[in-house]
DNA sequence: TTTGATAATATCAACTTGATATTATCATGC
DNA sequence: GCATGATAATATCAAGTTGATATTATCAAA
């Protein structure tokens, strides 16, 4: 729908944009980088007890080309020009870690000069919650990636942040600014688990109130009382009435999310 | 720093970047647009009563170039190649309406392809907010810009945005998705100002309780109740022992923002 | 049947909140 | 002067929420 108006040299909007030619800006692409934390349910037996440890994790892929070849950095991609922000960190998923139907939400966007080498990216930042016993991770891109892990995370309140695959700590090995993407998503997530249901993403579709807990204090960073956690989320979630078959003590309901 | 590794290529890091060729991606550009929020405190003498009415404003500019000639637009503008985002929203504002030194803070990054007819444009949104008696606004870019205006906004909860300037309702007046970005700055700085501070960037020096709980009942979207609102601000202002000179009343005592 | 483990609920004082009522301080006008 | 009408500021209080600890429940092993 063309403008009639004129503008000071005389054109229509329509003759405006067929005359405008894009190149007289600076060059300069756009990539999204996603930050996946899903959490790892680790079961040890020990003498005939059950003890489940919980930890936050978060995506990483080795690289296999430059720039930082041989680092870890979060799964990200150029954006397309013809889709979304929000479907390009969907593709992205998909294209290197075979990950489908997410959830995600933006994060920040990353834009300091120098963050990248090659040249002048922008990144947007998206933040992906997954219950990871429903995905399976593949390495769909090996030309590019040599390797997918899940990389542990510790980040008690007011503490510095820590990173760890296997016996490795890593916060120095993480490729260009993605430390700072982590840790922007897990503040983001610290802060939105009070007051919204983002933290549902992360759980199986039947768990129990203590798996819940531990996962709040996991993300939160801080101890929490049990019957105050309890009376908190209990509108938010529903028991099926199913138990628990752990042994060696009171079997513990199961709940699932109760959509508002 | 040249990497030592080889890639599959064989090439160094510093081999790989020197034979780098950016043109290789969708041509593109990223913008910043900046959601300026101030007060309008207009001051009605009826009777011999002052009556002070609060408005929450919008800064807008009307467009004198392609595309949306005369419409109404955030004042916005490209990324430089040398500057980080934070710094390209200020140099906007400083280009375009005369601002200096204000308070910015990223808001959400609107990447539709189509929101721009005139190329793929990625724009980042940043949230700015102003005590507009220590500021002057000035139309410095006269080419691109015939006119700069306080929009004002009703924004009551659970009801539709609406925006005015003078006796013109203008929603679907302004270009782009820009009044997609006035909303979610809005939504923004309702949810911001029950947990954060920045609400005294929109506040004068000195200023009565009454005028800030007007400002919270304004952004909020609802009346609040005066004793519970004054219990909750107390902890965050300091009274300055001198009080308001209006006639007809009990004179209300002007407090400062307390840094916390 | 005792022990030791975790699950789940009960109890309760301290604190916070929503709501209304009361008191304070001014200018005006009879 | 004193009643009036306006807004500022505080008082009061019941109801609700929170933090913390104590108690009870249910299981398996020894």
């Amino acid at each position: 729908m063309s403008n009639p108006l004129h503008d000071q040299n005389g054109l229509t909007e329509k003759e405006f944009l067929q005359r405008y030619n894009p190149e007289t800006f600076d060059r300069l692409a756009v990539s999204v980088d996603t930050v996946v934390f899903s959490i790892d349910s680790r079961i040890q037996t020990q003498n005939y007890r059950k003890l489940d440890e919980q930890k936050l994790t978060v995506l990483l892929v080795k690289r296999n080309e430059h720039p930082y070849l041989g680092r870890w950095s979060l799964p990200g991609g150029f954006v397309g020009s013809q889709e979304t922000l929000d479907q390009a960190a969907q593709r992205v998923l998909h294209d290197k870690t075979g990950l489908d139907n997410v959830y995600i939400e933006q994060l920040y966007t990353f834009g300091h000069p120098g963050r990248d080498p090659r040249m002048r990216i922008i990144s947007v930042a998206y933040l992906a919650l997954i219950d990871r016993s429903q995905y399976r991770l593949m390495n769909v891109d090996t030309q590019k990636i040599t390797d997918l892990s899940w990389c542990e995370i510790d980040f008690p309140k007011n503490d510095p942040l820590r990173l760890r695959i296997g016996d490795e700590e890593l916060p120095s090995q993480i490729a260009f600014d993605h430390a700072t993407l982590i840790r922007e998503g897990l503040l983001r997530l610290r802060n939105k688990i009070d007051y919204t249901d983002i933290v549902f993403n992360l759980m199986p579709e039947q768990f129990t109130i203590t798996h819940l807990q531990q996962i709040f204090e996991i993300i939160g960073g801080e101890k929490l009382l049990a019957p105050v956690f309890r009376r908190k989320i209990a509108c938010k979630i529903t028991p099926t009435g199913e138990y628990t078959q752990e042994r060696g003590h009171r079997p513990s309901q199961l709940y699932v999310y109760r959509r508002p």
